[in-house]
DNA sequence: ATTATATTAGTGTATATACATATATTAGCG
DNA sequence: CGCTAATATATGTATATACACTAATATAAT
């Protein structure tokens, strides 16, 4: 589907114009996706990014700032979302044995079983179904590449 | 950038599945980038796109429910976000004459002022400073046309 | 005409996000 | 050692988002 239907309209002042929107749109329709796919599991989409980070690194624990620093949107609050995690005993907050400063969080696990159901259930829903070839995907990584922070 | 730096990983089942975090990331940086120019103008990106949308067919009012379908995010809350344009006097609400369940929104002379100072601003910093030529942005748009919303 | 259905705007509520700040701890360096 | 700066986590606050719901009005059906 065109973003010009999507959004009802065919302004764009140019390609570059366009394609800074249409990034924002598919970005709106995947988050949309894995957030209604997450909903029976009661997770957010960024509580279910945390948990997938974590289980990277299962069994072994990991820092909050190292969790942070794997999160595609920077400025999420990790401890917040640990917090939830935590309430919903999904993840353990322990303390660094060499340094007071940190947290290590792990996954439990009950933490790691509706992660496998969850994924079980996102994975198909929104990556698989995608109508991209591989090819066609590299291409879009490289592209989307070329897009960069600002400093 | 690759997506493997920003986000401190190389773990991809498939290009799929990167290109998925892939616009999800992309998109948050323009998001970032949109909202700090804007601040100065104490504008969201929100309303700054609200204010575009009735650029677009101003000085004619548009009815709340014709904002939305134009909007990229289609679970906005346009009356909220008139709501604080409205407070800043950007946008006035005017009854409808021949169906009182639609209000029509038009712009505000400052509110037409403070969009064009803004997208002075925004313009440059985000689109036009995007390192990518108008045949690849052309590209881009055509894989990202491939990726559709669920119903 | 009367009733049921659909449409439009707006509200309530829980959670998420952005960003500034606080608190505790460690590191650097004279 | 004692002081300053840097680091890691957490909190405060205002706003944004998602989604269910309400209220008012209009349309359609019988």
């Amino acid at each position: 589907m065109k973003l010009e239907q999507a959004i009802q309209t065919g302004k764009f002042s140019s390609d570059k114009h366009k394609a800074v929107l249409n990034i924002l749109y598919r970005a709106w329709i995947v988050k949309t996706k894995i957030s209604r796919e997450l909903k029976p599991f009661g997770m957010s989409h960024e509580q279910y990014n945390v948990l997938r980070i974590l289980k990277g690194s299962h069994p072994n624990a990991m820092r909050v700032k190292d969790i942070g620093s794997r999160l595609i949107e920077k400025s999420s609050n990790v401890p917040r979302i640990i917090d939830k995690l935590e309430d919903k005993k999904m993840v353990q907050r322990l303390s660094s044995p060499d340094d007071n400063r940190e947290t290590f969080i792990s996954l439990t696990a009950s933490g790691i079983k509706i992660l496998e159901a969850s994924t079980r259930s996102v994975q198909p829903n929104t990556i698989q179904s995608l109508a991209l070839t591989e090819k066609e995907a590299a291409l879009l990584n490289q592209l989307l590449d070329k897009i960069v922070p600002s400093d």
